[in-house]
RNA sequence: GGGCGCGUGGCCUAGCCAGGAUAUGGCGGCAGCCUCCUAAGCUGCAGGUCGCGGGUUCGAAUCCCGCCGCGCCCGCCA
């Protein structure tokens, strides 16, 4: 056994391409299409260098390939080998590798700090932006599973415009607070909407908040307290809302204590700086780097420092001990991170930064927005899908504490799932009925399946044990080869930095066990087969388990 | 105007990175399935110029070039 854990699959293909070299073929096998096999190879390559037609070659091959214990058939179809894998091989590796946990074991990484959400604490968290810490959640999870030590960290924007308008909102006028539970986040958001629309209306009070801005960075023992206060208060806020779906964040750091840092760092830059009108920005084209845009200002005229600096300072900080950085950023972030890496690895070379983008969820009218009151606030979207969740349940026999639980674990679920199980650079409309919908491509779908199968665990008894050979039916198989594959997803998942190829396996697997549970009766078989049933079940609810937890979807045991 | 991304049946979506054998699947529509392990399920039917035009190749949804449409960015905002 390896200390890698046990990557079935990849052992079968492996097997394959050591049967080819034994004959002198040094290409490597392909996955076949559905009906052909399950591992193939094209002859096309053979072809041209043999200057021989390629289903000849392919019949010539075929022919000295013995499959061994690993392939029960081995055979030319036109220009392709296609290899069948045994199936009891595939039972008995498969579910011994599901059953001993072997499968879910990796090699131990380096530490990732991977940082997400960051949103501007002025509001509650908007579905426009929910993308951010679903995607940036997941992925956490994902590179934990895959072997890394993971730290996910909140930048908190507080040294910026956009808190100083809210916290002079805060100061200077008066709201009814009628908003629900107390939640600062929903509280205070009026005033951030209501001090914008007066700084764009009025130089004075645009004036004010700049004061405010410059008081903050000089370090105003006073202002500190306060903006800790109702900064504070707003991240509970949004953190209470990302502890609801699910999403955990291990650090939240004040961008504040990075002014003093990134002053420092601006004299390491001094052979990029330019000056103009009392301002100073980074010329990027010293650097070579071939952008649109060159030119990033690190402090404005009146000496306090820019959101750039300050993301620089932050970023020089993380990279220290990371094996590498990940950003889960908005597609509108693009140059702003291209700069900011060419920055931070002029000035430190080992640091890995690699972004996550993600396109924006808009509404059918347009592009979300708090002020033009063009918003779906993540909170109510909570609440309309555990309402909904709780009207499908209303005619079963659960008592109102289980139905509530299920209910919860429904909505979160359903509302991660609607988010993952898209490419994230693919722009989402946001729409009720998809957001929250519970048949088809959904989670419920998929934890549904889950229940299924714990019902069945829950009602038979099974005594540990099983024979791979009894396992022939074609969906058992289907099913089987799939939880082979548990490895090379995570794999696949975290190296490119993609949740989403998890989504689209968790939804695979439960179409499987699906068709599986209409084919194959497990409790009304008996002896042998109804043990060995057994087993795939309950691997099938090991791996599904496991992929559930990854994705941050809720494994309910009954719905 | 420039840069980046996206464009697959009425709607949504897979496949594109590493080009191959009949282009995934869902929603909606129509027609069926609960004396049988949970019907949030299953089966069948209808529906596609893979944005358009070239090119590379034995072979292109996939790679390259051009064009069109949409989104994002091009701030002394973040």
């Amino acid at each position: 056994m390896q200390c890698a854990g046990m990557d079935v699959l990849r052992i079968f293909r492996e097997e394959a391409n050591r049967i080819l070299r034994d004959v002198g073929v040094n290409l490597g096998v392909e996955y076949a299409k559905e009906g052909f096999g399950d591992f193939t190879l094209p002859c096309f390559p053979l072809a041209r260098e043999m200057k021989k037609n390629p289903a000849i070659i392919a019949r010539e091959i075929a022919e000295k390939l013995e499959g061994g214990e690993y392939y029960h058939r081995i055979e030319a179809v036109g220009p392709y080998i296609n290899f069948h894998i045994s199936p009891k091989k595939l039972a008995s590796l498969t579910l011994d590798a599901v059953l001993s946990g072997e499968i879910f074991r990796f090699e131990p990484k380096g530490k990732v700090v991977l940082e997400h959400t960051s949103a501007n604490p002025t509001g509650p968290l908007h579905v426009g932006r929910a993308r951010n810490p679903i995607i940036g959640d997941t992925m956490a999870r994902i590179l934990r599973e895959y072997g890394h030590e993971v730290e996910v960290q909140y930048y908190v924007n507080d040294a910026g415009l956009q808190v100083a308008t809210l916290l002079w909102g805060i100061k200077n006028l008066s709201r009814d607070s009628r908003y629900r539970d107390g939640k600062c986040d929903h509280l205070l958001v009026e005033y951030y909407q209501a001090a914008s629309r007066l700084a764009e209306e009025r130089e004075e009070v645009m004036e004010g908040i700049r004061e405010l801005m410059r008081r903050y960075e000089a370090g105003d023992e006073e202002l500190r307290e306060f903006a800790r206060e109702k900064i504070g208060c707003m991240l509970d806020g949004i953190r209470e809302t990302l502890e609801r779906i699910g999403v955990h964040v291990d650090r939240f750091v004040w961008e504040s204590e990075f002014i003093p840092i990134a002053r420092e760092i601006a004299e390491r830059l001094s052979d990029l700086v330019e000056e103009e009108d009392g301002a100073y920005y980074v010329d990027l084209s010293k650097l070579g780097v071939n952008m649109q845009k060159t030119k990033f200002y690190l402090y404005r005229r009146d000496g306090t420092t820019l959101y750039f600096l300050r993301d620089i300072a932050y970023h020089i900080a993380k990279g220290k001990g990371a094996s590498y950085l990940v950003d889960v950023l908005g597609e509108d972030h693009k140059l702003h991170f291209q700069a900011l890496r060419a920055v931070v690895n002029h000035l430190h070379p080992d640091i890995d930064m690699r972004p996550l983008f993600y396109s924006f969820v808009r509404l059918p009218e347009g592009k979300m927005s708090t002020r033009k009151g063009l918003v779906v606030y993540l909170d109510d979207l909570l609440e309309e899908g555990y309402a909904r969740a709780l009207e499908v349940l209303r005619d079963r026999n659960y008592s109102e504490e289980e139905a509530n639980s299920i209910a919860e674990g429904v909505a979160i679920s359903s509302i991660r799932y609607s988010i993952l199980n898209v490419q994230e650079e693919k722009p989402i409309t946001f729409r009720w009925e998809r957001a929250l919908s519970f048949e088809g491509e959904s989670a419920p779908f998929i934890i549904y399946t889950y229940a299924r199968a714990s019902s069945i665990m829950r009602k038979g008894s099974w005594g540990g044990s099983y024979s791979p050979d009894l396992l022939v039916h074609p969906q058992e198989i289907r099913l089987l080869k799939l939880m082979a594959r548990y490895h090379e997803v995570i794999r696949n998942s975290a190296e490119r930095l993609s949740p989403y190829f998890l989504a689209r396996y968790a939804y695979d697997l439960a179409m499987q066990f699906n068709q599986f549970y209409r084919d194959c009766p497990v409790l009304s078989s008996s002896g042998e087969l109804r043990e060995s049933r057994m087993a795939l079940v309950e691997a099938f609810r090991t791996v599904m388990r496991r992929v559930l937890e990854n994705l941050g979807l809720v494994p309910l045991e009954k719905m």
